[in-house]
DNA sequence: AATGAATGAGATTTCATTCAT
DNA sequence: CATGAATGAAATCTCATTCAT
């Protein structure tokens, strides 16, 4: 159980890609199980319907998402370096997983985002977790750590469709200073300073 | 273009409600027709097809927000009085409009999105401009205009979601600590201060 | 309202002779639907569900039925000649139109019955009305309603089952012999004189 | 034949019961599977096809009822004690096993019923035998023994289902009323009397 | 212009059956 | 013998679109 049968990471993701390309309802079943090479009934086993299969994607994604932010921190780090780490895990998770940010944002902006908003999420726990720290150790403004996040978040995000968009060349610099923009934004020294 | 025909706003109107609840998929064509109280061939009047019907409201609305965003400008008030009038106008607009937020996210992460690419985007334009006159001026930090829209108007929009989600209470106070973070991340002063 | 739809009839009368043949699960809707000379999809604009098209037909049915019991019973007739008219009217129908017999027999065997139980039924009502009489008049035995209407009804049934496997030529003497035979054995008459 | 494999039974045992509550076509073979607890491909062993099961289930039942309807028989008691015993046999094994009778009553209305016809049966053998014995001996009314078969098994069928129902209380009294009618309707003696 | 019944292609889902283990 | 994952044909049902009125 370590690992996802083979067959039903197959089916999660052909559908990844498949969404990206053509969205949700533009992705019949037949079309995944000819990409994911199973018949069209072998879907059923392992998804209870459609909407279910869905479901798990996003959960799977989740996962891996998790995965990687815990991955990109280091503990012997400073609270600033650890926030540029996790700023760039999230965007170059999403730039080197287009189909996952183009899923993600389908997913989050769909009437499946109501249905799964009960199950409590693990991301948004880290990150607020992450983000009080920061607030608890006076290194960021006092601003609750749900803004925080979001403000964050939804920035790697930005940064990550227009790499996508593709018409802008962006180097590391120029990544670099979009992060520092966020960083001298929050954190509580700017603010001191500025007051 | 003034005063669409009664009906064919209508029309716009109930497949914007009905996007937000059951998505593009979710909502065939008749539930539109029932709840813009004509019937279903009446559509086929005033919008080619399905897709076109998503297409102009996709136009109609970005033609709102571009209103919306243009009576925010005050020719007199300076440059940062503007940014702020900017980011409150966005904000205000998707938070008094739930569902055209609900709708934009949807659009551009789907298929929909790639054909309206070539369509020049007169709100893109607008704000480029907007930001290039910052950079130009010297009060915004010298990154690329089409990076500094991204994060001010992503910016917005997580906002907007936030408030969306409803869990949290965003007082006045919060909302313009958020715009001074941003601002204060991107312009030319912090900048010098943190060199 | 008065005749239903022509096509709603077509359906109805398809799915029945389709039914006969083949059993419930034995007709697809593609069946029903050529046959009754429509698209398959419009099936679903006169009824919501195979299951729904089922009960509809099952109620059509009994509507015929309590209109062909109520057509054989004459006022002026004395209680025996309008048990024997009820017998043969039951009788009747069922031989002529077998098919109805034959659905009948499937659905109030099959789950759906569980399902229709909620409904009250008129058929049932105007023969426990027949028999109430029968037994308050002093000709029939004070045996329950219920019981003395599955009888009558039950042995209209098995004859015209004899009748329907076709091995046996039942004469109307013999049909005649038949129902003696019952309304003897129900009678107060036969009762006295035994005991 | 005598001790059917273990297995063998348990989906013999499970298919009536699932039939009962799901109809025919409401219950795929996976569920009999699973409620018999052997996996879907064991039954494949034990039966052709799901068609060969039913009609296996068919035969096993009669072969029950054969065994019910024969050990009710006493060879030294009257001819009407004997019809007395075999009404009382059926009655007694339908309200005993409900899921037999709901069974029977959707085979013999089924396409299947079509099909076994050529089979010839034990049962209708048996009672054709028993019925034809009693006109012969003149203590019943000459005739057809199918419909004299047809009628008293019909009519026991008729009154276990009035107890399925379970609206009615069913005293021993009420049956042996019943019976009473349905021997005093066949018998020679009353039809004498009334002549 | 407006209607809404009708269409039929195509989507989701089921399930009897097979076969490698 | 037994398993149960896999199959794929076929069933139910949806819905964008048309067209006679």
């Amino acid at each position: 159980m370590e690992n996802l049968a083979e067959k039903k990471k197959a089916i999660l993701e052909s559908t990844l890609a498949l969404v990206k390309v053509n969205g949700f309802h533009g992705t019949p079943m037949s079309m995944v199980a000819k990409k994911a090479g199973v018949a069209a009934g072998t879907i059923y086993h392992y998804f209870e319907s459609k909407d279910s299969l869905i479901f798990e994607l996003y959960s799977y994604l989740k996962q891996q998402a998790i995965q990687v932010v815990r991955e990109s921190q280091k503990p012997d780090a400073t609270y600033q370096e650890r926030f540029f780490a996790l700023w760039f895990a999230f965007y170059t998770y999403y730039t080197s997983n287009p189909s996952v940010l183009c899923f993600f944002e389908q997913f989050v902006n769909s009437p499946y985002a109501e249905k799964a908003k009960s199950i409590p999420s693990e991301l948004d726990e880290l990150l607020h977790a992450f983000f009080e720290e920061g607030i608890n150790s006076g290194q960021l403004r006092p601003v609750a750590p749900q803004i925080l996040s979001m403000l964050a978040h939804g920035n790697a995000i930005s940064l990550a469709k227009v790499y996508g968009i593709g018409k802008l060349n962006l180097a590391t610099a120029d990544l670099e200073l979009v992060v520092q923009i966020l960083w001298d934004g929050m954190s509580q020294k700017t603010s001191e300073i500025n007051s």
